[in-house]
DNA sequence: TATCAAAGTGACACAACTGTCACCTTTTCT
DNA sequence: AGAAAAGGTGACAGTTGTGTCACTTTGATA
């Protein structure tokens, strides 16, 4: 017994995300997002009390997700199949970098909802960490991966990479297959 | 015949940076700023008469002094001294890659002396990867650089992975070796 | 078809940021 | 000492965002 939506929770979940990566934490507002989904302010108060709940709810959501997919990763036999399937997962989420580092910025201090969310996705990123480490040990002791380099840099490297701007729009197949390759072997040649 | 500053145009620049670096541009305020150099905010508006002026010519201050030091690599004999050079270029300014990104946000319809400060960071942008450009064909004459990698990923490769957050606290000597061995020869051993 | 609960609206009061300006302060030059 | 010029201040009006709330709309169900 209720009246119809006129925006469900995945059109709502977009729109943040889209108006989050245009205008960055600060630059986010109720009106912005109010206009996008052509609803009245007031609507959304129904479902947040405030910004903060609204974005880290949505990204508990986008890190879950993450994550789901992440787990794929134990079907994968062998290092090499493994890193194959990474680098195509963080392909296809290429934000989730720029999400987390906005997700720093939102203040603790606004009510508890918040602060409950902010340790649910602290929970998620270690998870997320916890998973790509076991990667990681295994690729060293397969003897795939130099083993003198730090693991946060090897982590670090492979999600910084995803996000380098496409500028000159080379292809997508010609730009994921270089990027694995550099990562791999380096943009130097063996001579 | 004039009263003393009560800030240098380094200390406002440099309060600009930091501020901007924190909160992004919609986060960016006269208001932060005036309290941050402890100045009533009229007291800008003496030399700027909106952000967007003030933001896009510390861009050019901070772009000018990129491309001054980036002048210096003709001196280097070869391509691994430029790459030497280059690299440790940008491990000092690693976030030159940030503010370029925070510049592109910035809208032109502001006034005539936005236009054109935007005008002329453009550029300086395109001077800077003039240079660039020179420092990938003699890489890849001398065949140094894989030839089969677009000039535009190893460049967004280089600037991109300078600024891989380091989060596990590496001491700064290992992690600026690690990138680069990853970034000449990969995280893959040659087995 | 009458009811009721969820969904949505628009107005209100408040807070923060913006741009301007009359006025005050400090310094230097004559 | 007095004028001139630049630096600085605080208040004002305007705009945009916030959070709340009384009220209306919608649609399933009893």
């Amino acid at each position: 017994m209720a009246r119809e939506r006129k925006f469900s929770m995945d059109e709502l979940f977009s729109a943040v995300k889209e108006l989050l990566l245009i205008h960055g934490y600060e630059g986010f507002t109720f009106s912005l997002l109010a206009d996008r989904l052509k609803v009245s302010r007031g609507a959304l108060y129904k479902y947040y009390e405030n910004k903060e709940e609204l974005i880290t709810d949505y990204m508990i959501t986008e890190l879950n997700q993450f994550l789901t997919d992440l787990q794929k990763i134990e079907h994968c036999e062998g290092f090499e199949a493994k890193f194959d399937f990474l680098m195509n997962l963080i392909f296809d989420m290429p934000e989730v970098q720029q999400l987390i580092k906005i997700a720093v910025q939102i203040p603790v201090n606004v009510n508890e909802k918040v602060r409950e969310n902010k340790a649910h996705l602290d929970k998620l990123h270690l998870e997320m960490y916890t998973h790509l480490q076991s990667f990681i040990n295994l690729g060293k002791h397969e003897k795939k991966l130099k083993a003198h380099i730090a693991d946060g840099l090897i982590l670090g490297f492979i999600f910084q990479t995803i996000a380098i701007p496409n500028h000159f729009g080379i292809p997508h197949s010609e730009w994921v297959t270089s990027i694995k390759e550099i990562i791999s072997h380096g943009m130097f040649t063996n001579n």
